[in-house]
DNA sequence: TAATGTGAAGTTATTCACAGCA
DNA sequence: TGCTGTGAATAACTTCACATTA
C-alpha cells in the first residue's frame, strides 16, 4: 500500500526537473521584477529556455499550482518553487581553497541572495590566512571543524587544486558534511549519503569543442558521407 | 542505404557519452602519469567515478580500442579519445566581462593545458581596458569583431553580469562565433546551429539545497511516510 | 474558451548479462 | 581464462495530444 496524500514529503521529483527548478525560479523573480503578476506556461517556458509541455511536466510533480484557462501566479508558483528547493532557508556555506576561483566565489552575489550565506573560507596557504576576501578572513583548513560545529554547515565547496580535493573532500565528509560543490578538476569519492556535484570549467570547454569540431567539419563530412554511401552501396 | 565505414567521421555519439569523454580523458592522463600503461574498464571506470558497463558502452561509440582478456592501453586511448573530441587542435577562445569570475577563468591553466588559448579579454568597463589579466591585456569589447576574425575565434565565453549576457551573445553570434559558454546568471537565446553551455554557480548550490533539505527531513519524513501509509492503508 | 495537468507514445540513457575474442 | 564489446532489458526523460476544468 502506496497511497500518499497530496502533501507528501516522500513525492519523488525526477533529477532531471530538480535541476530545472532553480532555472524557473530565477525566470519567474525575472518576470516579478518586470512587473508581470500572471504567466501561462508558455511565458515562462520562454523565460526559462525549455518547451512548455516540459514545463507543466516539470510543475506537476510538486502538485498543481495553475489555474485552467489563466496560467500561474508568479509571486504564489515562486514560493512553492522555492519552498520545495529549499531556499527559503538559510544555508550556510564554507569554501574551501581560496585561490583566484575561491576568490571569484566568495565575492558571488548570487549566493547570497538565493539563501547562501559564507561562513568561512578556508585556506592551507599561511600565506593567505588573516587576509580578508569579500569582508570574511581566510582562516586555516584546521578550523575545519570548530566552523562546521559552530555553524551547522552542511554544505561544502572545494576549489582547490586538483590533488588537494579528495583530501579535503575527506575531511568535510568526516566532520559531517553531507552537500559538496566539487570546482577541483578531479573525481572526488564520497560514502552513500554524500552528494557531490562537479563544476568542472575546462570539461564544458571540451564538450564545446567536440560539437564545434563537428560543424566545422560539416562540408567534408557531407561529402565523405555520401561518398561513403556510395561506395559501400556499391560494394552491398 | 546507411551502410558506413567504421571511420566514418557522421557516425553518432550520444551526448550523454560526450559529457564524459572528457573526464575519461582527464582520468588517463591520472593514469599516464603515475606510470601506468594499461588498465581493465574497471580501472578506468572507478578513476572517472563511472560503473565500467556505462565507461565500456561509451568507449563502443568510438570504436574497438580495446583488447579483450587484456584491457586498454592508456596512451593510445588517450590519444583517440583526445582525437575525437578535438582536442589534439588549438582552440582560440575570447573571454568576455572580466570581473571577479573573468580573472579567475583567465588565470585559469585548465584551459591552456586542454588546447584553449585565451586570445583575448574584453570589457565594457573603460576603467579596466589596458590592465594586465594572466599576462593578456584586457581590450574594449567592441574590438570583439576584429578579434574574432584576427584569430578565427569560435568559442566565446560569458563571465558578465546577466543584464548584457543577451546582448554578448547576439554580438559574438553576429560576428561568427558558434560555441559559447555562459556564466552569467541568464538564459542566451541563440540561433540555430550555435551551441550554448551553461554554468551557473548558484542553481549547483540550489540543487545540493533541495537534496539536503530533504535529507534534514528523512527522519520525519520517514515517519510521517510511515504513519500515512498505516492511516491510508487503514482508510482503504 | 483558453490553458493546465496528464496518460500514452516516443526517445534517450543506463544496466544487465553474456557471446566472442586475445 | 579474463576482459571487451554489445544485443536485450530496463529505466529515465521528453514530447505529444487531449480530457479536464476554471
Amino acid at each position: 500500500m502506496t497511497t500518499r496524500s497530496s502533501t507528501d514529503a516522500n513525492r519523488v521529483i525526477p533529477e532531471a526537473t530538480v535541476a530545472r527548478l532553480p532555472v524557473y525560479l530565477r525566470a519567474l523573480t525575472a518576470l516579478a521584477d518586470s512587473g508581470i503578476r500572471t504567466c501561462s506556461s508558455e511565458d515562462l517556458a520562454i523565460a526559462a529556455g525549455v518547451n512548455s509541455a516540459k514545463l507543466r511536466k516539470d510543475l506537476s510533480h510538486l502538485g498543481s499550482y495553475g489555474t485552467r484557462g489563466v496560467g500561474y501566479d508568479v509571486d504564489y508558483l515562486r514560493y512553492q518553487i522555492a519552498r520545495e528547493i529549499g531556499v527559503t532557508q538559510d544555508w550556510p556555506v564554507v569554501i574551501v581553497g581560496i585561490g583566484n576561483l575561491g576568490h571569484a566565489l566568495a565575492n558571488y552575489s548570487g549566493f547570497r541572495s538565493r539563501g547562501f550565506r559564507v561562513v568561512a573560507l578556508l585556506d592551507a596557504d599561511p600565506q593567505l590566512i588573516g587576509q580578508t576576501v569579500a569582508g570574511v578572513a581566510v582562516r586555516a583548513f584546521d578550523e575545519l571543524e570548530a566552523i562546521v560545529q559552530e555553524h551547522d554547515v552542511a554544505i561544502g565547496v572545494i576549489a582547490t587544486p586538483a590533488v588537494a580535493a579528495q583530501s579535503v573532500a575527506d575531511r568535510m565528509v568526516a566532520i559531517g558534511i553531507t552537500s559538496i560543490l566539487n570546482f577541483a578538476p578531479a573525481v572526488v569519492a564520497v560514502p552513500d549519503g554524500v552528494d557531490v556535484r562537479k563544476v568542472d570549467l575546462s570539461i564544458e570547454l571540451q564538450i564545446l569543442a567536440y560539437h564545434e569540431q563537428r560543424k566545422a567539419n560539416g562540408a567534408d563530412a557531407a561529402a565523405a558521407a555520401a561518398a561513403a554511401v556510395t561506395v559501400d552501396g556499391g560494394a552491398a
